[in-house]
DNA sequence: TCGTTGTATGCGTATATGGTCATAACAGCC
DNA sequence: GGCTGTTATGACCATATACGCATACAACGA
């Protein structure tokens, strides 16, 4: 069945929201923010220690991934901290990684096969 | 457990697959294609067609698919008959608009509360 | 209120890539 | 071998965006 049923194709609104929400995940620098904070809830500093971006760069990303509804952040003190909500990423990672998994194998047996 | 184990952050290398794979699906134009696609084989005419882009455009978005995977294509004479493997975008698809169907239903009851 | 610390934002630059046009490469037919 | 139709590719432009710097803004403490 899947997104809009088996035989029509989806209105180009939601191809753009589909496209906007995998472009979010498309960069490196996003995907590595939202794994550190699966190991737990973490405050901006600790982010730009674990990563070397700047603080714009990391202020930035972090917003993008917050209007996504991918973070929510609370103030503790002057300090935002912020806490992911990786459920839903973790499951897309894990299965693009069963993908390539099964890619690696395939190609692993054709080349036993020569 | 998920990507790389609970506690630890995949290696950039990792990270970088990932995103690439990701951005792959970050296109209107490519995830267009996969959709038609989903709809049975076609040939690169019926795409055009289908879609509106130009035949180099097309051209490279399928080659980009196929380099990961996402595709296949034979010959039928002198035309490529492009075959779509939609089941792993599909899966990817069903649970981001899950997702986004969620934090609707959530604007929503704040709404109806206020 | 002022200074300090932490976060957001305007601006500029570099780079990647979407998209088109022209054209090259290639499969099939005479 | 030429001719025709189909796909791939080189050159190019426009645009988006990653990223840093400087700075403005917000929150707390003395």
């Amino acid at each position: 069945m899947g997104v809009a049923g088996p035989g029509s194709i989806p209105s180009p609104e939601l191809l753009e929201e589909f496209s906007q929400f995998f472009r979010l995940l498309s960069e490196p620098a996003r995907l590595q923010l939202l794994c550190h904070l699966r190991q737990g809830p973490a405050d901006v500093a600790s982010l730009i220690e674990a990563t070397g971006f700047s603080q714009s760069h990391i202020s930035r990303q972090l917003s993008q991934l917050q209007r996504a509804g991918l973070l929510t952040c609370d103030r503790d003190g002057v300090r935002l901290v912020y806490r992911a909500d990786t459920e839903l990423v973790e499951e897309l990672c894990d299965l693009v990684q069963k993908r390539m998994k099964q890619r690696l194998q395939q190609q692993l047996a054709q080349l036993q096969t020569v």
